[in-house]
DNA sequence: AGCGGTTACGAAAGACGTAAGGATG
DNA sequence: CATCCTTACGTCTTTCGTAACCGCT
């Protein structure tokens, strides 16, 4: 029998073969020959009995015991990192950090807490991607999901960082110009992924109303609704943190300061394993804590 | 730089040295030449810049390094080896199992639970010790403790198998001589673990009763309670699957139908780990689904 | 034709076992 | 002094890189 290859190193390269769709280039990552790469994975292959990815000359797909294998390699290299650094004396966090947020908290927000963190730990690399959609999370080789609402993924361990409170708010204007006497008869802005066109609020001593708006404008985007706000051309549910500026100088006010949209959750998701590596657990408390101080939440 | 060990079987050899307490004993178990193990400890050693075992020439004992090495080596190589089953066709079992059970229902009841599983596997290794005591399950280095009561260490996952029900139990002959028309009146065998000399009941619409006794017999061993129950000379509380033969035979009886002491809760505990060996948790399942048809538990 | 993966081959590196050295109870 | 761990040394296995080969776009 020939293999006695390090199974991990055997991991390793898998994983970079399997995130490079290609030998080639995950040799050259690696810095090793492209043939090593192939025996390796060869021999990984063989141990396992079992084909881990086919190749063709110009493309290289994981079989379905590939894929499994995958988050399985991935999760187990990094207990064994933390294992070595837990034992190691150097304290220094390195590496690199893969994170999916979502667009608008992760544009403006989150990436204060990431930067924050960056400088206390100069070797850590940041890998962080901006999407709003339901990833596949064993499939993406990410370390941290921070995710608006719940994590539909039961295999992922969920902290909740923040429950976000959010507001209805509109120019001093256009309230003037619209004298109505109930909410639903303003001209409203609606942020898709919430609301719809159906806007449920909740009353200072817990009653709760609901009704269905025509939008002037819908949008999948904060931003744009935001700037809408601000125009004056319609109210908008916006959470606090996105607008406490514009209270503060007046260029938005809260419309309704006895009603208040749900608040929404901010989870964090990770991938369920006994032991993560220091610098992906102490990124996970730096976001935490951050939330704590800078999204200053009441209790929910 | 002199390492391309196997990191994983750098941790295997650990293990094994750590339960050897022994580098020459742990060569002979690998099957390999003492200096080779030597080498590999060390090798492990400076990879993680860390001594992980005193040695002197007649004994060998971990630092608190290598302990608390020698938990997350032990969870590592079991994820390893779940990663490993799941992707090899062989679907046999094989390998060792490692269990803790208390001694009086380790030696009676779960042992045929044990036997059943061993039956259906002939592969597997059962390693089945016996023990009351509470233990470091991080330095025993077994797979599965079984319980009865709390487990007290957060580290663990635990599973409820099952809530024994227990009663008071005696012989017609002691409850004749012993005319009492309070149960707090008759003589009292007591086990120590569960009792104390405090008598706990709960009736049958919930009422409870609770008194002091002072105990013919006290003891730490079931067998010796049962045996002096039936031997007349007082009455005991015990688990109903320890003694419906003798229910059924006549040889004891339940002296308080309307009383019973409160479920003992049977539990099974694991080292938290995303993976297990396939017979590690076919094991479970066994245990688990022999306790609801043996043990035929009532709702709780 | 070029890029990518596999196989072949020679070379080098590293791990193994045997044997010697040293320490401790 | 016997046992156990470590170090030294020679052998041998195994992996590595280069190069040739093959297949696909």
């Amino acid at each position: 029998m020939t293999t006695r290859f390090d199974r991990l190193a055997l991991l390793e390269a898998f994983v970079r073969i399997a995130e490079r769709r290609s030998l080639s280039a995950a040799a050259r990552d690696l810095g090793t020959s492209q043939p090593s790469i192939s025996r390796q994975l060869a021999a990984l292959e063989k141990r396992l009995g079992v084909v881990l990815a086919r190749r063709t000359t110009h493309d290289l797909t994981l079989t379905p015991d590939g894929r499994t294998l995958l988050a399985d390699a991935r999760r187990l290299l990094g207990e064994w990192e933390a294992i070595e650094e837990q034992h190691t004396q150097d304290t220094a966090l390195r590496g690199t950090i893969r994170a999916i947020a979502p667009v608008a908290l992760g544009q403006s927000l989150f990436v204060r807490a990431a930067c924050q963190f960056m400088k206390s730990h100069p070797d850590v690399t940041v890998d962080w991607q901006l999407r709003d959609d339901t990833i596949r999370f064993a499939e993406e080789g990410c370390d941290i999901w921070l995710k608006i609402g719940p994590v539909p993924d039961d295999t992922l361990v969920v902290r909740e960082l923040a429950r976000v409170e959010r507001l209805v708010v509109g120019t001093t204007e256009c309230l003037a110009a619209h004298k109505a006497v109930d909410l639903e008869d303003l001209p409203w802005l609606t942020l898709g992924p919430f609301e719809g066109n159906r806007i449920e609020l909740t009353g200072t001593e817990g009653q709760s109303k609901s009704f269905s708006v025509t939008p002037r404008m819908a949008s999948n985007n904060i931003f744009a609704i935001h700037e809408a706000a601000k125009q004056g051309v319609g109210v908008a549910i916006l959470p606090r943190w996105f607008i406490s500026q514009d209270l503060q100088t007046g260029a938005l006010r809260d419309v309704a300061p006895d009603w208040r949209a749900a608040r929404l959750a901010v989870n964090l998701a990770l991938a369920a394993g006994t032991r993560r590596p220091a610098r992906v657990e102490r990124f996970c408390e730096t976001l935490q804590s951050w939330c704590e101080t800078e999204l200053d939440l009441p209790s929910r």
